[in-house]
DNA sequence: TACTAACATTGGCGCCGCCAATGAATATAG
DNA sequence: CTATATTCATTGGCGGCGCCAATGTTAGTA
């Protein structure tokens, strides 16, 4: 809970201060713990939500345009899906047209779940720039998505 | 390597683009990756530099007080310290006025890797700021640092 | 002297992004 | 129309990261 902090003052090497990738990388394990401790309190997951919303967001689908569309391993779609289907959130049914493929359909009880989860990462990403004024968050944003379309684009050192 | 784009266009559910944890997230796995990959081309480690600023900085030390400074969980600590030894970067030497301790002191050519891997380090946070002009890279780091901050205080939602 | 604490070490857990190999079903080429 | 290649869901595993528990040894303390 306190070992992720970035800097600890003067118990601090210096050279630690410098690493903007070390303080995004102590940043991103806070997020992620505070954001999957919200989710796992009502029995959720990151995949859940992600998956959910690619269904509401696209329609039905097959596991494979799912997995693309939610940025999820297919490898890793599997157990998602199924703990879906098992809380009633989704119905996986063979596609007719095409025996190898599994067609997924959100139910309606998996619009309410991806309302419910919707609203729990509202809150955690409320909480997490609590410190910011709005005008921060953006550039917040602003500038991790020009770090982001930069690194996707050039994966190697120059 | 394009996996983890935050934005993929009109194929990114519109809730997944609304998550700050997200892009955080991916970013860092962005950065993580690019500065891991640049520290193993020179047969290298996070924890390296990590371990040898420490002790640069802060003089020779116990093992147990390495691990609170360089923030490396003293389970992890034993091997990064076995390949800095073999390496010929540290000594470890047993502490004669309590046995059960071991004296951590870099060496000369401990010194020297240090100097390396901070290089690569530096080149690696510069690429990865490349986008950003200097008050912009002061801005995401001050940003962030608030963020870590923050979440280094109240670890649970309100 | 008995009890407690610090120390180094081993082994393991969970999360995350990632990849390879399988078998079934379908599309495509000769 | 048969052989080859491709698509799909599924299984199982890998490496990195932050984290924790249990062990045995040694040292301070009551």
């Amino acid at each position: 809970m306190d070992d992720l902090r970035f800097d600890h003052g003067d118990q601090t090497p210096e050279r630690l201060r410098a690493q903007l990738s070390r303080l995004v990388g102590m940043t991103a394990a806070q997020t992620q713990r505070v954001s999957s401790e919200a989710l796992r309190a009502i029995g959720a997951h990151k995949d859940h939500f992600v998956v959910l919303a690619a269904l509401a967001e696209f329609g039905p689908a097959s596991q494979a345009a799912v997995a693309g569309r939610a940025r999820v391993y297919k490898s890793d779609l599997v157990a998602v899906l199924n703990e879906l289907e098992d809380g009633g959130w989704i119905r996986r049914a063979p596609d007719p047209t095409d025996k190898r493929r599994n067609v997924i359909t959100i139910t309606a009880a998996g619009d309410a779940r991806l309302a419910e989860l919707d609203g729990v990462l509202s809150a955690v990403n409320n909480h997490i720039t609590a410190p910011l004024t709005a005008n921060e968050r953006a550039q917040l944003f602003s500038l991790l998505t020009r770090v982001n379309d930069h690194l996707s684009g050039s994966p190697d050192l120059p």
